[in-house]
RNA sequence: CGGGGUGUAGCGCAGGGGAAGCGCGCAUGGUUUGGGACCAUGAGGUCGCCGGUUCAAAUCCGGCCACCCCGACCA
């Protein structure tokens, strides 16, 4: 391609919206075009990253057995009802309608439909497995899209769904999914890192994500560097701190005037917050739930909404608050009426704690679980701290910040149950067909490579999704020999099977050396006519910018060797 | 949806009741040519939109919209 007839250019200035490194490279590198919040363009150079991380996972999904197919982006809503996941999804769900005015959605994932084939396609335990994927757009109304192309309203998605006759089968399909998946990342030059996860609104039990470690990264994981555990937040638990015991004491009322937070009645009675529990109210579906967690703990939503098969869980209004009768600042589990209430494990380590008295101003010394109180469920529902001890080595934990660019499922027989897809075993039962679905996202996937390899000047492309192989750099084009020797260069890479992006551009070299800095093409190789004195080119690995000297007969041999594709 | 911010030329920005500006980029001509050259000339605008105040609005007031950032959600 000669640079000169590119649809597309860099910027000498980069956009002052964009802050994510990966925005900006793309916005500078005349990458990408935005349409409107979440919605891109892709210009020629990013599309053939695109294409090229396509090709690499095609292969990858191939070679474990998938089966490349391709489902529509508009389906009927009704179908999303019957799986339950219209809510699920809510308003993260476009909806629209037919000139009829039958209801419509825009797919942003395709389980309901892929199970709907396998209802006509899948009748025995002969036609299993299979593994269909497609690699196609989704869209999803997210309330935020952000960072370019890492968050975005339309993206392409490769998903793939493994169907199996069970839990067995299931497992095999899956680790050979897990190692696809480790095969994709390492060939674009992305160290992922499997962790453990939540299955959030797909559904499904195990899960894991492949977390891009990165400072920008919108995920928080926990690592133990001890025994390597990997877990998202919602999936961790921390060993949580056993308090000192005096032995029940019986309850007492204090006066707390003016006390409303944990750190104030802590401070106000002398105790260490560990020595208080805390109570937080949730709204689930509806639904008023009283939450109790010892006072130097979190709660984790996600946890919790898992806990209580929620589809919509937030914090609850002052208003709920009041009409359920309970004194913000002072509520308490003792005496809160018929409410829900669930309690984090935390509130056994550790006796007489301080806790409200659901009267203004007054808190009770003494509380004891479960002399004082009950609850409708004690299990681990606290955020993980930074520090606590690994549940399953004692080491202490970290929390580092991660892209998400890739997530696997294990279904079950979630959607094959509720859309009808049965077969008949060795046995002429009926029985579910057990499924796993395995997403990548195409464009976060470049973008996360971005954030991964680039220098102060520039995108440093991993050479097997590099736009191109070879950026040749053609100085002071008009004097003699010079545009011969480069047009020259530019038709032997080519007839070698090398993608050479040429500058051809009436450009001054300080303006052709930034842009390839920029583009951050693998081997760059200056023709100018100092260089051509010798009969030399000189080489520049973009990757360290050291340069060298080679003959120009050998210049193709020699770029080739630098390739690793 | 809560909080914060920004909308003026392709990009980056200034201006803030009385003639629409600057830098970069773009076009033409000339001089340059190994790390974002220089001179000259020129083109390019619904000052986000609607309404109000005023003799006069990019500027003041009201409403709306779009986009960005922080949170809740996801590939």
């Amino acid at each position: 391609m000669r640079l000169s007839r590119m649809f597309g250019k860099t910027l000498r200035s980069e956009p002052a919206e964009a802050e994510s490194i990966s925005h900006r490279l793309m916005l500078k590198a005349g990458m990408v075009h935005q349409v409107s919040a979440g919605v891109y363009s892709y210009m020629p150079i990013a599309w053939r990253v695109l294409r090229k991380i396509e090709s690499i996972i095609r292969e990858e999904m191939n070679a474990a057995g998938g089966q490349e197919v391709k489902m529509p982006v508009i389906q009927p809503l009704e179908l999303w009802e019957t799986s339950g996941r219209a809510s699920a999804f809510g308003d993260n769900l476009f909806k629209l309608q037919d000139r009829r005015g039958r209801p419509l959605c825009l797919a942003p994932t395709h389980e309901e439909v892929i199970t709907q084939m396998a209802v006509q396609h899948i009748h025995s335990y002969k036609d299993m497995p299979r593994m269909p994927y497609q690699i196609q757009t989704k869209l999803r109304d997210e309330p935020r899209p952000r960072a370019g192309l890492m968050r975005v309203r339309e993206f392409d998605m490769k998903d793939l769904y493994s169907m199996d006759v069970d839990q067995a089968g299931l497992d095999v399909s899956y680790d050979k999914m897990v190692q696809a998946y480790r095969n994709i990342y390492r060939r674009c030059g992305l160290p992922a890192l499997a962790v453990e996860a939540d299955s959030g609104a797909i559904g499904g039990k195990d899960s894991h994500e492949f977390i891009l470690i990165a400072e920008s990264g919108e995920d928080q994981i926990v690592q133990c560097p001890g025994c390597g555990f990997a877990a998202n937040m919602e999936r961790a638990s921390g060993v949580k701190s056993d308090q000192p015991r005096t032995g029940p004491l019986p309850l007492e009322e204090v006066a707390t005037p003016g006390v409303k937070t944990i750190k104030g009645l802590a401070e106000f009675v002398g105790v260490p917050e560990s020595k208080t529990l805390k109570a937080v109210f949730y709204t689930a579906d509806g639904e008023m739930v009283f939450v109790v967690i010892r006072g130097d703990l979190e709660v984790n939503d996600v946890k919790l909404k898992n806990l209580l098969h929620a589809t919509d869980l937030r914090l609850a209004t002052d208003e709920e608050v009041k009409a359920a009768g309970l004194v913000a600042g002072s509520a308490s589990p003792i005496g809160r009426g018929d409410l829900k209430c669930i309690a984090d494990d935390s509130i056994e380590l550790g006796d007489n704690f301080v806790v409200g008295a659901n009267k203004p101003d007054t808190h009770l010394l003494n509380a004891n679980y479960p002399r004082d109180f009950r609850a409708d469920a004690i299990t681990d529902i606290a955020e993980v701290e930074a520090g606590q001890g690994c549940t399953n080595c004692g080491q202490p934990l970290s929390i580092t910040r991660g892209i998400e660019v890739g997530h696997v499922f294990k279904l079950g027989t979630f959607f094959s149950e509720s859309l009808g897809a049965y077969y008949s075993d060795q046995d002429g039962r009926q029985k579910p067909i057990v499924m796993g679905c395995y997403g990548i996202g195409v464009g976060r996937l470049m973008a996360a490579a971005m954030e991964q390899n680039h220098d102060e000047h520039g995108i440093v492309w991993p050479h097997p999704i590099a736009p191109y192989h070879v950026h040749i750099c053609a100085l002071s084009l008009d004097r003699p020999g010079v545009a011969e020797a480069a047009d020259q260069l530019y038709d032997s890479l080519q007839a070698a099977g090398i993608e050479v992006l040429y500058d051809d551009r009436d450009e001054s070299p300080g303006v052709k050396f930034n842009d390839a800095d920029l583009l951050g093409i693998p081997v760059r190789l200056t023709v100018s006519p100092r260089n051509l004195k010798q009969d030399a080119v000189e080489i520049t690995d973009r990757s360290t910018l050291e340069k060298r000297m080679a003959p120009l007969s050998n210049a193709v041999p020699e770029a080739q060797s630098m390739l690793s594709i």
